[in-house]
DNA sequence: GAGTTTGAAACT
DNA sequence: CAGTTTCAAACTC
């Protein structure tokens, strides 16, 4: 199998880790009123948090960090201690954390399933908030751990502990800022909309979402005060990458997990909330980062972008975070000033590591997220979806190494420790795959994996192509990768590496029963969960792009393995195509893995997305590269402009271009299509009510056919079918007019036409005839 | 359906 | 980087 040249690798990480695109707008708070709970769903059934399997880290940490100071509270659930909140799925209360040490007390409100940890601005607001609720409960920090317990099914609950900060600096004067900010929940939909959303006194409020829609809770700290409180989340699931080299100092610190859907019966899990006490976390960059999961809420999501924390911060920039339980995602968001905020969450212990994992990175504008999608049971994959690229990328994260790997065993409690919170799996692989287009990604019929079992063993496992033998789910040691994989050594080397996989292996995890949890878990899968994942393609959106299946391509000599295929080019395999001498298949996963890497060595953006947001005062959508049309006019479909249904823009090298706003052309071309397609629309409809007369016809005259013996077809045209006939006649004219087509070829198109109704008719009318003989006999 | 046109991709 | 060739889709008849 080749590997992934350098300049490949090179590239995959920086795909990867690029967050500076993450950018989420502040949103003002919509919902002033404290409405801080979406229940997903309109039942009160509880969504299980997924704890049981096998999750890259057990820890979640929330930071309480001071600007200057980086300071961090942590918590840490080694010991239960103090003050113990519970949140049951059950209830729909919200539940206030305050801590003395923190300036801004944390409001946590589950309902539905749902667990919304909002920042108390002031102790006014815990006030509030226990107005709003009797039943509110405000924890001190004291206790430092604050326990959701019936967070799913299971009921088992996660602790969330929070270690004394007497001795934290930053503890105090983050609350001290705490009144004039106002933290907020942020409830982001995956399509990258955002619903801001105060969470104190919420719960009584909430408005139960009629769609399963996972919903990203974002704790924003907008204040830029040095003496504000930034949340910082830090989420230790790093892997060492060169992305993080000084180079890419603000590159954000991941390697966060996420709580998904427990199985029933599971230990307590414990998040911990650890205060990093390590220098390199003061200097992660205050990227934002977006953990969300984007599946079923039965999901748990860990994202794990980077294993080290940038010692700079140089680019101070704003880091949002959305930590999912179950189906909501928390997401904490840091103005970009002296003391953003930080999140760490650190993996230490992989304990019961889900199994896939994706992450989508939005490429959109600055809205877009990382999101983690959770395909599939086995451990230590994590989709990635870069927006912008047509690639996925799947990063494996294994449990190589004794200290990163997790114990799964007993109750999945885990700590962090203070002075290594961001050193967590020091021997995940990071896999980079090419699945389909991230715009494309849905979820599908289930299909198993039909690729040959190709294992590869090697004693650089970072760099060995991994072939899946079974459709068996992923296993932590790359035995059950798909075909094609690829490994690449990260540069440096390290234990992290890339693997290149086929986009359509990706597509079948999810379509593997082990990969669905609902399947297996019992639980109503969320098919919007997962469309929420996706990213315009090429400027479409999602609806646009899944409800055109891509044309079969026609390619006899590229073997489809150049970007001539755009099957290739969307990097999928042929399928259903009319290709000739194909290698775009499983089978050909070699030459196919080598084209690919002969493209990306080409052109590093091959993959990407053509169409792409342009420059501020510019249209949203432009091609990244322009045309180059010389004798279309931009037009025609040739134009990939004019195909994408954009305008050409001043990157264009185009010659007579007539794509552009003000372009009578243009505009006459979008005049007739959309005629065309309403004609279109108006035929399909009067043949429709055609077929449906004739059907009902035929349904009241069987029997009088069954039992006279032989009816004309005559008989079959009455009143309303003469009415649908003479509606396809009208529209028939209609269109010959319309497209300016001379009297006697109008004629002949209706009488065209007339001639198709009446075969309709005479064929339905045998076709009864036919059943009901073969009713009688 | 065959042939032509077109422009992106690939190549030199 | 520019010019040429190759290629497959779009288009026309």
């Amino acid at each position: 199998m080749d590997v992934v040249s350098p300049e490949l690798n090179s590239l995959l990480p920086d795909e990867i880790m690029d967050t500076e695109a993450i950018v989420m707008e502040d949103v003002p708070a919509s919902q002033p009123d404290g409405t801080a709970v979406q229940s997903e769903s309109g039942d009160d059934v509880p969504i299980p948090m997924e704890t049981d399997t096998p999750v890259v880290s057990e820890n979640l940490s929330f930071c309480s960090d001071a600007s200057s100071t980086e300071h961090t509270q942590a918590l840490t659930t080694s010991t239960i201690t103090d003050s113990m909140l519970s949140i049951s799925s059950e209830s729909q209360l919200p539940l206030t954390l305050s801590s003395a040490s923190l300036s801004a007390p944390f409001t946590i409100s589950a309902a539905n399933h749902q667990i919304i940890l909002n920042k108390v601005a002031s102790s006014q607001a815990i006030e509030a908030a226990k107005s709003a609720s009797s039943s509110t409960q405000a924890v001190k920090q004291e206790g430092q751990k604050f326990l959701v317990r019936t967070i799913g099914k299971s009921g088992q609950p996660i602790v969330f502990q929070l270690p004394s900060t007497g001795s934290k600096p930053g503890v105090g004067q983050a609350s001290g800022d705490a009144k004039s900010q106002a933290p907020q929940f942020k409830v982001v939909t995956i399509g990258g909309r955002t619903e801001l959303k105060p969470v104190i006194g919420s719960t009584a409020s909430q408005v139960p979402t009629p769609t399963p829609q996972v919903k990203t809770v974002q704790i924003t700290n907008k204040t830029q005060v040095s003496s504000a409180t930034p949340i910082k989340f830090i989420i230790a699931n790093t892997v060492n990458s060169k992305g993080l080299t000084a180079q890419r100092s603000v590159s954000p610190v991941i390697a966060g997990r996420v709580l998904t859907q427990n199985p029933p019966v599971l230990p307590p899990r414990t998040i911990t909330l650890s205060e990093p006490l390590n220098t390199s976390i003061q200097s992660m960059s205050s990227k934002k980062i977006a953990i969300s999961p984007l599946k079923t809420p039965t999901k748990l999501t860990v994202v794990s972008v980077a294993s080290q924390i940038p010692t700079s911060t140089q680019k101070p920039m704003t880091l949002p975070v959305n930590v999912a339980l179950g189906q909501q995602i928390l997401t904490v968001q840091q103005p970009t000033t002296a003391s953003p905020a930080k999140v760490v969450s650190s993996q230490s212990t992989a304990q019961n590591i889900k199994p896939l994992q994706s992450v989508a990175v939005g490429g959109v504008s600055g809205s877009q997220f990382k999101t983690i999608i959770p395909l599939a049971t086995q451990p230590n994959v994590q989709q990635i979806q870069v927006p912008g690229s047509r690639f996925h990328y799947v990063r494996l994260v294994t449990a190589t190494t004794g200290s990163s790997t997790g114990q799964t065993s007993g109750p999945s409690t885990s700590s962090i420790q203070p002075a290594k919170p961001m050193v967590v799996n020091t021997g995940a692989v990071r896999m980079s795959v090419p699945i389909v287009q991230a715009q494309t990604m849905k979820q599908v019929v289930r299909k198993p994996l039909t690729s040959t079992a190709q294992v590869v063993t090697t004693s650089h496992p970072q760099q060995r192509l991994i072939m899946p033998a079974t459709p068996l789910p992923i296993q932590p040691n790359f035995t059950n990768l798909p075909p094609g994989t690829v490994f690449a050594p990260a540069p440096g080397g390290g234990n992290v590496g890339y693997a290149v996989v086929p986009a359509q292996y990706v597509t079948q995890f999810q379509q593997s029963p082990y990969v669905t949890l609902a399947s297996s878990s019992g639980f109503p899968a969320c098919s919007g969960i997962q469309s929420q994942a996706r990213l315009p393609l090429n400027g479409l959106s999602t609806a646009e792009t899944t409800s055109r299946p891509r044309k079969p391509c026609n390619c006899t000599k590229s073997q489809c393995l150049k970007l001539y295929c755009d099957c290739f080019a969307n990097g999928e395999f042929c399928n259903n195509c009319n290709c000739n001498n194909c290698f775009n298949n499983l089978e050909h996963e070699t030459e196919r893995l080598k084209a690919i890497k002969t493209c990306l060595d080409r052109n590093p953006e091959a993959f990407k997305p053509k169409i792409g947001k342009g420059k501020d005062g510019e249209s949203d959508r432009r091609h990244s590269k322009g045309c180059n049309c010389k004798r279309s006019g931009c037009l025609k479909n040739y134009c990939e402009c004019y195909e994408a249904k954009i305008m050409c823009s001043s990157i264009c090298k185009c010659i007579g271009c007539k794509n552009f706003e003000e372009s009578p052309e243009r505009k006459t071309l979008m005049h007739l299509a959309d005629a065309a397609e309403v004609r279109v629309q108006q035929q399909t409809a009067a043949k429709t009510k055609l077929s449906s007369q004739i059907s009902d016809l035929l349904m009241r005259t069987a029997p009088v056919i069954s039992s006279g013996g032989g009816r004309l077809p005559y008989t079959f045209v009455t009143k309303e079918v003469l009415e649908a006939t003479c509606e396809c006649l009208i529209e028939q004219a209609k269109q010959a007019e319309l497209s300016h087509q001379p009297q006697a070829q109008a004629e002949r198109l209706i009488l065209e036409e007339f001639g198709h109704c009446l075969m309709r008719i005479i064929s339905s009318a045998g076709k009864a005839k036919t059943d009901c003989a073969s009713i009688n006999c």
